[in-house]
DNA sequence: TTGTAAGCGTTATCAG
DNA sequence: CTGATAACGCTTACAA
């Protein structure tokens, strides 16, 4: 950021343009010339300003990445897919995050202006519309997990509602009809969406369902641990408990252990997200795989696109498959250290 | 992007000059023509270009994190305290990841030339002089677990050999005396201090030690498995496991499971970096518990003392301290709901 | 209080 | 193949 072209060029007794060709292949150069520009550049310790050149090429090679917060197993592992991509591409990551606050989101988007190509936009707190509003109105933009298909816009989802329900239908192949739900945040569209799954899955296999059987949480253990206390303080608590995600079902089984309960003999328990020690908790846990990472992938793929052909993009609407995961703590006995090996590439 | 500062100013009815100074709030501007500017901008719907900006002004308000990795725990955690601080600083993250590859870290820092205002290195694997070395000469940069310590250079990192050293001398407090190592790889900075810090706890406590106690890993579950079956094949296995992470101590601990022992009356296991969820196993988990997000919250807050006192700035070389957390694994008893909830905080 | 004009470090256009 | 020179969108003296 201190040495310019300018003093590369003079060092080199060429002009500015020369050096600017030479650094980007961008027209010929006799190889002498060429040769005397990269010596002066090295001893000049010179490599170019990449703020000047993107003001002038008015691309940044950077992707804008909003995400509700940069922490923790969901965030982490769909940034490994973004970067991954990127890298791959070239492109660089700018990321914030928004605690799923409209005025973050706001002032978020509004700092990225002109620093980035395009944008990944996550906010499950927030609707999509607002989301498509409050940036400039030729940035691409990829929706992620939003409440929302905006037409004209790129948007991928997670299937949370067909994973809940397939779990929830298979705690009902094991026999349980009493089958509690642990759920997260209720402005959170993943937790509702399981919600909805688990909710549709008792209905259609004709399981009961009660107010009862509906705890809130908010994706902690902390949570898990409390709700499978409340589940139990119930006349009559259920056999199966689905958890909203696999945080809260590591606390609920510190919860019923705690309790003597054992799982999956006096009560089954299955989460979500399939994160990696799934299975290797004790029981090993039942959960619905999410390929957060191909998420994140498919994502970054889509805005890149969107970015190199601007003129003729289709937006896609696009949602990730989950897949069941049957262990122990579902009443599924199978277990070796070969299904842990398979299971934690 | 599309619309500048010209065609407010147009609109206005003003100059230039005068939009911006309304913008930064840099001179005084009579209320009238300020109204009549912000009118302008809000049906232009502009914002600055923050690009041109930072070509004229030499700061970006950015700051370049550089990573071995974006994902997993510890990365995350890190993320996490770096992002609290520079959000609330008004600083943007620019960030990008080096695999512990050395010719990555070159392109990477080399990228972020002219669009960071200084940089935050982690690469374990790589030496601290080299990670200097490529980065431009006025940048302020902040070393974190770095190999050496540069002069003049901010550095910071977590006491790992301490952490180490004191699990393993409770461990010797349980009555351990033959007490094995997991291993992370051997090129990695905190894997090597934190076996250096086992070793003298052997060594000091007067417990044998011997080279089939020391085990291969990578930090990874599925190693932490294969290492506790290994161990086990001995013809005289250890009564004490110290894993170099907690990843590897949830592997030990189910391939233990698989093997009959019971933990922690066969055999003692102990972790290192105290994740959420080491609370939440079964046994509980004993481990080394590392303020991550601290350290990069202290890390940020160095940057940029660093960057917003370039001239007058002393650097520091600072070591986060670990905190021993004795659990059930470790042949520690005590396991409520209330050290459950202080525990997850 | 406001306008004019000179940069910031590049790349792009147009002549040679 | 190479060199002037005009942008890019903004901030900041310097004048008025």
């Amino acid at each position: 950021m201190r040495v310019t072209i300018r003093e590369v060029a003079d060092k080199a007794g060429v002009s500015v343009a020369t050096v600017s060709r030479v650094f980007n292949s961008t027209a010929p150069v006799s190889s002498s010339t060429r040769r005397r520009v990269f010596e002066a550049a090295e001893v000049l310790r010179y490599s170019p300003n990449l703020v000047a050149r993107s003001l002038i090429t008015r691309q940044t090679h950077t992707l804008g990445i909003l995400l509700p917060d940069l922490h923790g197993e969901f965030f982490s592992e769909l940034m490994r897919g973004i970067d991954q991509v990127a890298n791959q591409r070239g492109y660089h990551l700018l990321v914030s995050n928004s605690h799923n606050d409209r005025h973050a989101v706001e002032i978020a988007t509004r700092n990225m202006r002109g620093r980035v190509d395009g944008m990944i936009l996550m906010a499950p707190d927030i609707d999509g519309d607002f989301l498509a509003s409050v940036v400039p109105d030729h940035t691409p933009i990829v929706l992620v997990n939003s409440w929302l298909d905006l037409d004209g816009r790129d948007s991928l989802r997670v299937d949370n509602y067909r994973g809940a329900y397939e779990m929830v239908l298979h705690l009902r192949a094991h026999g349980h009809t009493r089958i509690a739900l642990l759920r997260g945040a209720a402005s959170n569209y993943d937790a509702r969406e399981r919600k909805r799954g688990w909710r549709a899955a008792l209905l259609d296999s004709g399981a009961e369902w009660s107010p009862e059987l509906e705890v809130a949480g908010d994706f902690s253990e902390s949570a898990g641990y409390a709700g499978a206390l409340q589940l139990f303080a119930l006349p009559q608590p259920p056999t199966a408990i689905f958890c909203s995600n696999d945080s809260m079902a590591i606390g609920a089984l510190s919860g019923l252990r705690t309790l003597g309960m054992r799982v999956p003999d006096a009560v089954a328990v299955a989460g979500f997200d399939d994160i990696p020690i799934a299975a290797y908790l004790t029981p090993t846990l039942a959960s619905v795989r999410v390929r957060i990472s191909e998420l994140g992938a498919r994502a970054c793929q889509q805005l890149l696109h969107a970015v190199q052909h601007e003129n003729q993009h289709e937006p896609i609407s696009e949602t990730i498959k989950t897949e069941l995961i049957p262990r122990q703590s579902c009443g599924c006995r199978r277990v070796t250290a070969d299904e842990l090996t398979s299971v934690e590439q």
